[in-house]
DNA sequence: TTGTGTATTATACAATCGTAAAATAATGAT
DNA sequence: ATCATTATTTTACGATTGTATAATACACAA
């Protein structure tokens, strides 16, 4: 039964990049299923179907590991958005509205994406690094978001303050979002998404904030 | 310098109701403060100022008093938004008004509150038990604004739908508030507040899913 | 003042954590 | 075919985790 000549490679070696992707993604699977205390060395390195020490040799740490997650996990879900406003028409109203769509299903529907996002945001408030990195994605996150509004605007002739503007879209996509993944028998995705296109529809009848102007110099 | 007489008692006897009362306490304290890993038994016990032996007197475990934290927690906020309404005028408006208000001042803007509901948040997605206590929480604090939803529509004759009303509401105000808690140099409160408030004004105004009736059944 | 209950502390223990170091072996170059 | 490189594994260590148990002593009743 034995290999005479013939041996079988205990492991194969991999270029440290794609040995990094892997732990970073086994990384991310771990903290959506188990959560940041559930989230050790040994159980991302079972995850990655590696050895504990490969860990300590790609990255400086768990801590870096985890910065590191945070930091691809921002770049994918930018990708994700990226590709359905290309995908969408070139106006303002389409891509916004695509913006909604792709917000309320896949890959953003997973529910593993929300665990993973949650233990950042916890992180946020504790760890400066992961508070770095979080104004990062989200100061382009929402950049995007004011500028396509911006252009609404101009090609509406509305007068809406995009920044107010984007940080009520944000804010309302990410609630919606962060509470049908938290408990998804509440409300459905495509009811999410019919309350975020509203608010978009109101948006360009000129009605966000349109009686409140004297609110902000009072 | 010993005294002989006198005696200074090493530790103060307390009635297991104030003993759960103060542990609850610290564990939201450190909950805030170093998250979820770096709240241990031994962290709770030095921030409630007795030894950590004393945990396991009181609670099952380490897992029950975090679920016990939860429900602390839970009514506490229930409490403060609960004061602020009955203190408004009791009209279905003037209540919206004063749960936007509240939850946009003290001691909603606590950051440490939202370092505690991040970590609930995140143990709702793996622990049963968690999450159980999410939907009773949950559940109330819809209800609440679901019934003056109704109310303002009844008053103000308006169509509209009250549960899904709601739903838009809560994801709009928890939107905001995590996004300003996690960050508070992006917007102010007061921004918040006026976000908030906006909608309020459109509810008022009809213009809540007007025109996308036909979308529930398509 | 002397007991009695039990809140509280003190100590101990097995398990697991992140990290460090040495041993091994796969891979490409010579 | 042999070597050199280094990705990978293996083993080990100190620190810390939650929990269990025993010792202590406060508070109250008699």
């Amino acid at each position: 039964m034995t290999p005479l000549t013939d041996k079988a490679p205990k492991f194969t070696r991999d270029l440290p990049e794609a040995r990094r992707k892997q732990l970073i993604e086994a990384t991310a699977r771990s903290l959506a299923r188990h959560g940041m205390e559930g989230t050790t060395v040994r159980v991302v390195a079972a995850e990655a179907g590696v050895s504990p020490g490969l860990v300590r040799h790609h990255f400086a740490g768990m801590h870096d590991l985890i910065a590191e997650t945070y930091r691809w996990t921002g770049k994918e879900v930018d990708r994700a958005l990226r590709a359905s406003l290309a995908a969408a028409e070139q106006t303002p109203e389409a891509q916004l509205r695509a913006f909604v769509d792709s917000s309320f299903s896949e890959p953003m529907l997973d529910t593993d994406l929300l665990g993973v996002w949650l233990t950042f945001w916890s992180l946020t408030r504790t760890d400066p690094e992961i508070h770095a990195i979080h104004g990062k994605v989200y100061a382009g996150y929402r950049r995007r978001l004011e500028e396509l509004i911006r252009e609404l605007a101009v090609e509406r002739k509305l007068k809406v303050d995009a920044r107010v503007a984007s940080l009520a879209f944000t804010a309302l996509l990410d609630g919606l979002w962060l509470e049908h993944c938290l408990d998804a028998s509440t409300f459905t995705a495509r009811e999410a998404a019919m309350i975020a296109h509203d608010w978009v529809d109101n948006l360009i009848a000129g009605r966000f904030l349109a009686g409140a102007k004297q609110a902000l110099s009072a």
